[in-house]
DNA sequence: CCAGACGTTGTT
DNA sequence: GTCTGG
DNA sequence: CCAGACGTTGTT
DNA sequence: GTCTGG
């Protein structure tokens, strides 16, 4: 699934280039986005051009009268999206990316808990990226809910897929990646749901690598370059001492 | 017909 | 808006 | 996603 | 356990 990510290595400039915007957005580096926070979403204008807006992440579908608990619909299946009522109609017209540098999932690892320590062992966090360090765009859907009387609302959701062979070491889901081309095709408003569909069936994910991280970046409020770097030595995992890059047993799931 | 939900995730 | 349950 | 609160009363 | 906030 995704429900953590980061926006910190492209400066604007990058991103402008990157997504074919036509000015570069304002962006301060974001290592620990979480649901119901503004995220920078592209969309393809009336025009074709690409457009870059903020957007609550969470969906808010334009006929509920009154919007989710804050961040909830931050996922949909990429699978079911297009039948599904809250969905359909912004998968039908408002689909969108959103630029990201990697995400986050947990997950408790094999080997704890530590002999002697009480309880069941923590969830811990792991970082996954383009191995070859490329800017990566989710596949999303957008919405604007205008009330009557309260403020517009601009939401979007990210799009999950069965995890690939990496990311199945911590989580059996993960966001939908798609590359340059498919991006191209995904923000066209005339493209067939048949090929939609294919675009977010998760084939074409780029390959990925995946680091376990330090575990401030478990607390949504903490937002800095500590949520990207190994886990501290500490309570004791032989895992967690491990240094630098860190590898995973491969079938948790 | 009207009323009320509409989601994903993980966990057991 | 659209579907399900009563 | 994870972390942290979750309430009422009376008093200042 | 469940909901809210980040």
């Amino acid at each position: 699934m995704c429900g953590r990510y980061s926006l910190a290595g492209p400066d604007p400039a990058e991103l402008r280039t990157r997504f074919g915007l036509r000015e570069a957005p304002e962006w301060t580096p974001r290592y620990n986005l979480a649901p119901g926070e503004a995220i920078l979403t592209v969309t393809a204008g009336p025009d074709g051009a690409r457009e870059v807006a903020r957007r609550r992440w969470g969906l808010v579908p334009p006929f509920l009268e009154q919007p989710p608990r804050s961040g909830a619909l931050f996922n949909a299946r990429a699978e079911t999206a297009a039948e599904k009522p809250l969905f359909r109609a912004a998968f039908a017209r408002s689909r969108c990316l959103i630029p990201a540098d990697g995400f986050y999932e947990w997950a408790r690892l094999p080997d704890e808990p530590i002999p002697g320590a009480p309880g069941r062992p923590p969830r811990r966090p792991f970082h996954v990226s383009a191995a070859d360090g490329a800017i990566l765009a989710f596949a999303g859907l957008a919405a604007l809910w205008r009330p009557g009387t309260a403020e517009a609302i601009a939401s979007t959701t990210i799009l999950t897929t069965v995890a690939n062979a990496t990311v199945a070491a911590v989580h059996h889901r993960m966001p939908v990646i798609l590359t340059p081309e498919q991006e191209l095709e995904w923000l066209d408003p005339t493209t067939p749901v048949g090929r939609l569909r294919e675009l977010i069936s998760g084939e074409a994910t780029p390959t990925l690598s995946l680091v376990a991280v330090n575990p401030a970046v478990n607390d949504a409020r903490h937002d800095g370059p500590d949520c990207l770097t190994p886990p501290p030595p500490g309570p004791p995992t032989s895992r967690s001492r491990a240094r630098g890059p860190v590898a995973v047993a491969p079938t948790l799931f």
